[in-house]
RNA sequence: GCGGGAAUAGCUCAGUGGUAGAGCAUCAGCUUCCCAAGCUGAGGGCCGCGGGUUCGAUCCCCGUUUCCCGCUCCA
């Protein structure tokens, strides 16, 4: 396979378009920033691997450490929550930072990241500094510019606590003249809207940015109402939306995207033999679907680059072809605590403690979170699969994992000839309802297979002349292109035994 | 949000101040017992959008949107 490359990407969004997998939204209107709809096959795609990851998590959870499956029941929350949520959660105060843009050296800084002397005779220009500045570059910053004061003639305050006309006088981090630093603009990664007819701030309400809180707002319901006990698990997929500051990386930053996520509730003491239990499991995930563990990278987040609810944070990476040589995040497993539960349960005022019987005790339980993008696999799906061969007619084909190739059979008549057809029609009326195949009767076998190459067909079944006689068909391998005969009652059963 | 580049058929791209082309794809027919995407033909674009200069703009200028690259950002 050709090593991939950040021109690779642009080969794959050719490919995507060309073939209906991932149109640019709002196309014939000229698209719209860091949205994409799914055509005809990349909604097959992204299902497949839905559906996937639904049956690994929630229809058959895995075996867990004591040899019986673990327990996990599914949610589907609504988007829009009452907004309170996302005051609980950080999101509403958390992620809205000031940040500031200066003119003369093109920077953007963080406004609370940057801090401002202030000459305290109120004369003369101020200067900004990062906060992590070194003191000797203040001092010899102030001893080149401040026409004779010192470092204690000045007064230190956080950018984003200075007035906005003082901005006027003062000079930024990078800069030569005073004056170049815009006003301070909120940057709020969530989208907002307004439930009901009027508009006001008294009926402001938010387009989640993740799909976790829905699960942990249901946390008592699922709890009164499914039996389950902890150790267990809440998995949901959905929608969520980000307002990206710059979509980039075809689907791979996008505003609004897919999660799946789980929210595995279990104590305290027992967090680290579950955190290695959901690494493990997750890694078979990916691998399962086609993603080699040579093309995933496992990052133990550091520990100031933790959010602020985790104790432990492991980045599950592709190697996307736009990170290449690197990696970029496809999944994190994070250690959450009780933080979520506990903030939840004091912004509602309703107890969101467990009570466990056998033991007769009371407790928060704390979470591991596995949360991936469905929408970012579906892309390391694709790069994954996109496989260059100059040596078959298409030039490159896909190579999808059975299981998650859009198609999985191709039913092709050899010829367009009346003996052909039938028998052809037949098999297809016959595997379509247990997969999803092409018939596909049009044109000469080359070009059909080529088709089905691009497109990530694994096997085509072609009817011929024997098959009139003996019902038996070729199956064509889309990797080895090699061909085999196998009768036409089993070609289901050759199906069904590849796609898992 | 900043800087740079790009925008012409579904895709990849040529092209010229006088209203457009190729290859592939798509469709039809032919051919073909298996990679021959071979042969013949057809459809498809007010050249991203809006202004300006000009007798006339796909081409020159400005704005805008989208995409790509680099910053920035990514709780």
């Amino acid at each position: 396979m050709e090593k991939m490359s950040a021109d690779t990407m642009k080969d794959i969004v050719a490919l995507c378009k060309r073939r209906g997998f991932i149109f640019p939204a709002s196309d014939i209107y000229g698209g719209i920033n860091g949205f994409w709809d799914y055509g005809p096959l990349g909604v097959e795609l992204k299902n497949n691997l839905r559906d996937r990851w639904w049956k690994d998590m929630v229809v058959t959870p895995p075996i867990g450490p004591d040899g019986a499956p673990i327990e996990i029941v599914g949610v589907d929350s609504s988007i829009i929550q009452n907004p309170r949520c996302w005051e609980a959660s950080g999101h509403v105060g958390g992620f809205n930072d000031p940040m500031v843009d200066c003119k003369e050296s093109k920077k953007r800084y963080r406004a609370d990241h940057v801090f401002v002397l202030i000459p305290k005779d109120g004369q003369g220009t101020s200067f900004a500094f990062d906060k992590d500045a070194e003191q000797s570059d203040i001092e010899s910053r102030l001893k080149k510019f401040a026409k004779g004061k010192s470092a204690s003639d000045f007064e230190k305050e956080m950018l984003d606590k200075v007035p906005a006309k003082m901005f006027a006088s003062i000079i930024g981090p990078d800069a030569k003249e005073p004056g170049t630093l815009t006003e301070p603009r909120q940057f709020n990664m969530m989208f907002h809207t307004y439930v009901g007819a009027a508009a006001g701030d008294e009926n402001k309400a938010y387009l989640r940015p993740e799909t976790c809180a829905g699960i942990f707002l249901n946390f008592k319901n699922v709890v009164d109402s499914s039996r389950t006990r902890v150790p267990f698990g809440i998995a949901q997929i959905g929608k969520a939306f980000r307002n990206e500051v710059t979509p980039r990386n075809f689907i791979f930053r996008s505003r609004e995207f897919e999660q799946m996520e789980l929210e595995w509730f279990c104590e305290e003491e027992e967090v680290p033999m579950w955190f290695d239990f959901w690494v493990e499991q997750r890694t078979k995930f990916w691998e399962a679907v086609g993603i080699p563990k040579a093309e995933l990278h496992f990052l133990d987040v550091a520990k100031e680059d933790l959010a602020h609810y985790s104790s432990r944070t492991i980045d599950v990476e592709y190697r996307f072809p736009f990170a290449a040589p690197g990696f970029d995040e496809l999944e994190g497993i994070a250690h959450r605590g009780s933080f979520d539960l506990t903030q939840h349960e004091q912004f509602s005022g309703t107890k969101l403690e467990y009570f466990d019987q056998a033991a007769n005790k009371r407790f928060t339980p704390h979470v591991i979170e596995p949360s991936t993008g469905l929408t970012r696999g579906v892309l390391a799906l694709i790069c994954q699969a996109y496989t260059v061969d100059e040596s078959r007619p298409s030039g490159v084909y896909l190579n999808f994992q059975p299981g998650m190739a859009p198609k999985k059979a191709a039913i092709l008549p050899l010829t367009a000839k009346e003996e052909h057809v039938p028998l052809a029609q037949k098999l297809y009326m016959d595997l379509r309802e247990d997969f999803a195949v092409d018939l596909d009767i049009k044109q000469n076998i080359g070009k059909r297979y080529a088709r089905q190459d691009e497109i990530g067909t694994p096997y085509c079944f072609t009817v011929d002349n024997d098959t009139i006689s003996d019902q038996t068909v070729t199956v064509r391998d889309r990797n080895t292109m090699a061909q085999n005969r196998i009768h036409m009652d089993k070609v289901k059963e050759f199906v069904k035994d590849r796609i898992r």
